[in-house]
RNA sequence: GGAGGGGUGGCAGAGCGGUUGAAUGCACCGGUCUUGAAAACCGGCAUGGGUGUGAGCCCAUCGCGGGUUCGAAUCCCGCCCCCUCCGCCA
């Protein structure tokens, strides 16, 4: 959510920014303040009448004659009269505002650029499929599940345990505090990160129970403070989630079908930070240090892209993705992901913190991908790859308990 | 799932239809006192919104949302959450 005091003190620079994301952003801009002004004409007015009805109510003592209390009754009902006005003014203008993307950042790119490239594209090879083999069992996971739905089977099982292993004692390591959340969530966690109304068509919902399957912890973890107001001392908060993530895939038909590149349920170690304001653009760079970190580690050749702005999703004001290489598609992939959302999430979160001076304040938040079950053991296992089909593990994954080699699939 | 009890300021805890945004205590921040500290005493100490250059003024908020009433923290209804007991269960 939009800071409605910055959009009414300087609406041209606000639609400037947003007029990146799309031409039909600043006209939203326009209406809303229209909304806004109409509704500070009605709560004005309102919060007069009902001045006036506590002022006459408070001279008295006791019960107010026959007299008194119907003209207390005329003022009362004015009273409510506006306020239901201005109800309905308010709701608009929530809608509105919270519709409203995100400013993206100056320095956000107007088209996917390539900002670091590290390791070599030479190699070639078999796809994950080919080379585990068994240990990716597609057919069972459609026969019990449908498509896009996989068994990982014996040592993917524990490569995969490693692989979190691995993660979390590398976030550790920076400061992160391991998180196991809840996977199922209400809607307002949802609206809070801007997963709502934005990215409806990707979300399972089990609307028995009102809930949703979260498509990443990032909506846990961003919860972790909502209607909180935190110290100056406890920030920053930094955060590793390890949850399930569901996705629904729609519109994603055909794309991407063979293994588990993309699929429905992975699991996923999450980064999530909470900072000052002044601290996000660095916190930014960090997390996406470490994520290059973890790459390097794991021996990918890789990346860096900041995104494009008509990519960044609602909440995002910038995004780096980690692509990496893939043997066996040719081509550099997806891998990872980090946002910078600055108070976006926090203002509909109402996470805030307390600065030394003056009011409390909103934090920024941001968020970033260290490990998935996925898409980083599709990677492990093309790079890893050796001529025979035996894919060699990173030292780092075998110390957490990673078999050292993976036997060609037979 | 069934039966009870309960949600009030950072915490504890009064209030249960009329100057109650809310007693009191603790915590916290100033000040007096003290060589210093503690104690004691004095003062301050919620959040959001509207309005104003500003001091300020006004409105709202006692889990959330409705309702009754001239007036609700207090009464009624719905929802959420917590606790106790029973049942079920990994």
């Amino acid at each position: 959510m939009l800071d409605i005091r910055l959009l009414r003190a300087d609406p041209d620079s606000a639609k400037a920014a947003l007029r990146r994301r799309g031409p039909a952003e600043p006209a939203k801009v326009d209406r809303l303040l229209e909304l806004d002004a109409r509704w500070r004409e009605l709560i004005a007015a309102a919060e007069e009448c009902r001045a006036e009805q506590n002022r006459a109510s408070k001279a008295l003592r006791g019960a107010p004659t026959a007299e008194q209390r119907s003209e207390l009754a005329a003022l009362s009902a004015r009273a409510k009269e506006l306020t239901e006005q201005e109800a309905t003014v308010r709701v608009e203008r929530e809608a509105v505002l919270l519709s409203l993307e995100n400013l993206p950042a100056a320095d956000a790119a107007d088209a996917d650029t390539v900002i670091a490239t590290v390791g070599s594209t030479q190699q070639r090879g078999r796809d994950h499929l080919d080379l585990a083999g068994p240990r990716i069992d597609m057919e069972r996971g459609a026969r019990l599940s449908g498509s896009r739905f996989a068994y990982l089977r014996g040592e993917l099982v524990l490569l995969e345990l490693a692989l979190i292993r691995y993660a979390f004692t590398t976030l550790v390591g920076h400061g992160f505090e391991p998180v196991s959340p809840p996977v199922l969530v209400r809607e307002e966690a949802l609206i809070g990160t801007g997963m709502l109304p934005d990215t409806e068509q990707q979300l399972y919902k089990v609307p028995e129970d009102d809930l949703y399957l979260v498509g990443t912890s990032e909506v846990a973890l961003a919860s972790l403070h909502r209607d909180e107001i935190l110290d100056l001392t406890d920030l920053p908060r930094r955060y590793a989630g390890l949850s399930s993530c569901f996705r629904r895939e729609a519109g994603a038909a055909g794309r991407d079908t063979r293994g588990i590149f993309r699929v429905h349920q992975f699991d996923k170690v999450e980064m999530f930070s909470f900072v000052e304001p002044s601290r996000s653009v660095q916190e930014h760079e960090r997390i996406l240090g470490i994520e290059e970190q973890i790459c390097r580690d794991l021996g990918f050749s890789y990346r860096v892209v900041n995104i494009a702005v008509n990519d960044l999703g609602a909440s995002a004001a910038k995004k780096y993705d980690i692509e990496v290489w893939l043997p066996g598609q040719g081509q550099y992939r997806e891998l990872t992901s980090c946002s910078n959302t600055t108070d976006f999430q926090a203002r509909r979160l109402d996470a805030r913190y307390r600065a030394a001076e003056g009011k409390p304040a909103h934090v920024h938040t941001l968020n970033g991908t260290a490990v998935t079950s996925s898409r980083t053991i599709v990677a492990l296992l093309e790079t890893g790859q050796q001529e025979d089909g035996s894919v060699v593990i990173p030292e780092v994954l075998v110390a957490s308990g990673a078999p050292a080699v993976l036997d060609a699939a037979v």
